[in-house]
Formats: structure tokens, C-alpha cells, sequence
DNA sequence: GTCTATAGCAGGATAGAC
DNA sequence: GTCTATCCTGCTATAGAC
């Protein structure tokens, strides 16, 4: 054979989870990724469509990771535990992440939804992510289902990560911002002590 | 005269502006914005330097508006109105003008700091902007200077700014997210009752 | 100060051979 | 399924004439 199968979309994929990582969002490419792979730019388009394509792939996988790690997080929580330490380390699992592979976090975030497109249902992943998001904030609110805190939440963590990659807290940096405004909601949002 | 002047910086900024509100970020370009000026490419840089120039005196200038109006909405407290009252007319002024120029917007906050060049010393904007955030927090904390709080605050707001703009509310929308982040954040930073 | 002309670079995507 | 070859589009930025 002369041209035996050297890719997968899978392959694809960690190719350009690689990329993201070494070089950043604004790095992954076609080109770039065939040069990770070793291979022609055309070679990809069989695999993943277009970039477009890549890019919904690799959302759907980041948003796989952090949902396993914030799971993690959730799981790691003593069962009589505190409420606020609940949502604490939910909190602190996701900055982490954002801190650890940001660019990876950037992608997720900048795509706006995983269209659907036919294969395997993307988008699955992201809804994983927000039944995560509302047990955290379910065990302070002690409402299960209470969108608008899980909104709130959401909020602080994502505007919190963004402002600090892109270094917009200047060099004194947040300044104990997180824990600040972690406690702050998680006493904000808790159902009234007398209700 | 063969080339007489039509231009300013302060014409190439305005033409940005204009480009910026109809055509969005992405296409904030030289090319772009002689076009709308009417003239070529390359008289641009006797004005603003390079492309970075341009943003830079864009984010100063987006800077100031957004001031401008969060002064406004502060201004227009009563005097002996709630704590609270005052973070949420901050913080309703805030989300109004990211909605209403959302590319205004968004090249604000992507622009990570007017890396202070020699002319009329941009930055000034942006502290003054901060400075705003601190009286509005320090209504509700008591403490003027309370920066791991106005940290929490404005966190929140510009990740509420950011996932709304981003669709990453999905089709239903922040559903009253918003307002009650608000209101946890006001009452969850307030000093403490007995202290 | 504005113009013409051009250099230089990067990127996505396709057609058709093997 | 991978390759070669190529097209097309977009952009910033500079040199030198007027």
C-alpha cells in the first residue's frame, strides 16, 4: 500500500489537544496540526471535516476533562460536610483547571455551543458540566435545580478565569478574590436560616 | 495643494469606533478602516502608529464611555438609599453597556492593559474605571478600599458580560441569574451585622 | 500628509493523482 | 486514505513619488 491509514479522528484530536497546549487558541490550525501529525494539511479534512469541525471535537473533550475533575472534586467532599465547603471546592476545582491548561479552557469557552452535528451527539459533554454545576450550588441553595444561582455561580468562576489569564487584575493580581467571592455567594445564595 | 489633510487620530479612532459597532471585533483592521474613512491603507500609520495603536487608543476611549455611564448610574443613587440599591444600579449600568455595544465591549476587556506609550499616558481610563468599582463595592462592604471585594464583583459581572455575549446560556438565557447574583454578592460582602 | 505599488506572510480549502 | 499542487483570500507594513 502506498499511502497506508496513518489517522483517526481521534489521533486528530490529540493532535491538536497537543497543539493547544504548546502554542495556544490562536496557533491551532490545520497546518499546524498536520505538521504535529506529520502529515499533508489534506489528509485531515477526511477525518474531521473542517476546522470548524476540529474546534467542536476538541470542545467536546475539554469539557469531558473538566467535568471528570470537577466530579472528582465533588466526590472528594466529606459527606456531613459543610455547604459552603462543598461549593468551596467545586470553585477551586474549576480555576484550577482554567490555570492549569488554559488554553484549553479558552477553547472550551470560546465556542459558543457544540452545534450538533450527526456524529455521536455532541454537546452531550457540556450538559454533564452544568448537572455538576447545579449539585455544587444545589447543596448550598438546597434547591437542586435553581438555574439562576447555578447561572450566578458560573458567572463568577468563568469571569474570575478570564480576567486573570488575561491579566486584566493588573500585577497585583486578584488579591484573594476568589475566596472572597466563593464565600460570599455561597452565604448570599443560601436559603434564609429562617425560611 | 496635491494631498490636502483629512485626516486625525481622533478621525481614525471614531472610524473605528464605527467599524467596531457594525462589523464587530474580528474585522478591526487597517484596511477595514480606511475603507470607512475613504482613504488608503497606508496613510493610517502617520496617525496611530500600527494596528496596536489604533486598539490601544480604541480601549482608552471605550474605557472612558463605560466610565462615563457607570458614573451616571452612581451618580443617580439617592442619597439615602440602600447598599444594595447602589451595587445593583452599578452593576445594571455595567451589563447595559456591554449589551447594548457588545464589540465596544469586547475589545475593552481583550485589550489586557493600554500598555502605557508615551502620548497623553493611556491606562488613566482604566484606573479610573476601578475607582468606580471601589466606591460602588465599598457602599455595601463599608470599607472604600476593599479590593478582594470589588474583585468578586466585577468578576461576576464580566462573566456574566462574557457567557451571555458568548450564547453559553444556551437558548433559555441567564434566567434571572443576573439579579440574583447581585443581590448574593451584596449581601454576602456587607460587613457583618454585629461587627 | 496622502498616494501608488508592492513586498511579505499566513491561513483554509479543493482537485485529482496514486 | 494520503499525497502533490494549487487557488484564493485575508492581512500588516514599508518605500518612494507627489
Amino acid at each position: 500500500m502506498p499511502y497506508p491509514a496513518k489517522l483517526s479522528q481521534g489521533a486528530v484530536v490529540d493532535a491538536g489537544l497537543a497543539l493547544l497546549d504548546a502554542a495556544g487558541p490562536a496557533a491551532l490550525g490545520m497546518r499546524a496540526v498536520a505538521d504535529v501529525l506529520g502529515v499533508r494539511p489534506a489528509s485531515l479534512y477526511k477525518h474531521v471535516g473542517d476546522l470548524a469541525g476540529l474546534e467542536a471535537l476538541l470542545a467536546e473533550r475539554v469539557a469531558a476533562g473538566l467535568s471528570a475533575e470537577l466530579d472528582a472534586a465533588l466526590a472528594g467532599v466529606p459527606p456531613g460536610a459543610d455547604a459552603e465547603a462543598t461549593l468551596a471546592a467545586f470553585a477551586d476545582a474549576y480555576i484550577a483547571f482554567a490555570r492549569r491548561v488554559p488554553s484549553r479552557y479558552a477553547l472550551f469557552s470560546a465556542t459558543p455551543y457544540a452545534v450538533p452535528a450527526d456524529p455521536a451527539r455532541p454537546g452531550g459533554e457540556r450538559r454533564a458540566l452544568w448537572a455538576r454545576l447545579l449539585a455544587a450550588v444545589g447543596a448550598v441553595t438546597g434547591d437542586p435545580d435553581d438555574t439562576a444561582a447555578a447561572v450566578s455561580v458560573w458567572a463568577f468562576l468563568h469571569g474570575f478565569a478570564v480576567l486573570e489569564r488575561g491579566g486584566l487584575f493588573g500585577a497585583s493580581g486578584p488579591r484573594g478574590g476568589l475566596a472572597r467571592g466563593v464565600g460570599a455567594l455561597a452565604r448570599g445564595l443560601a436559603r434564609r436560616a429562617g425560611a
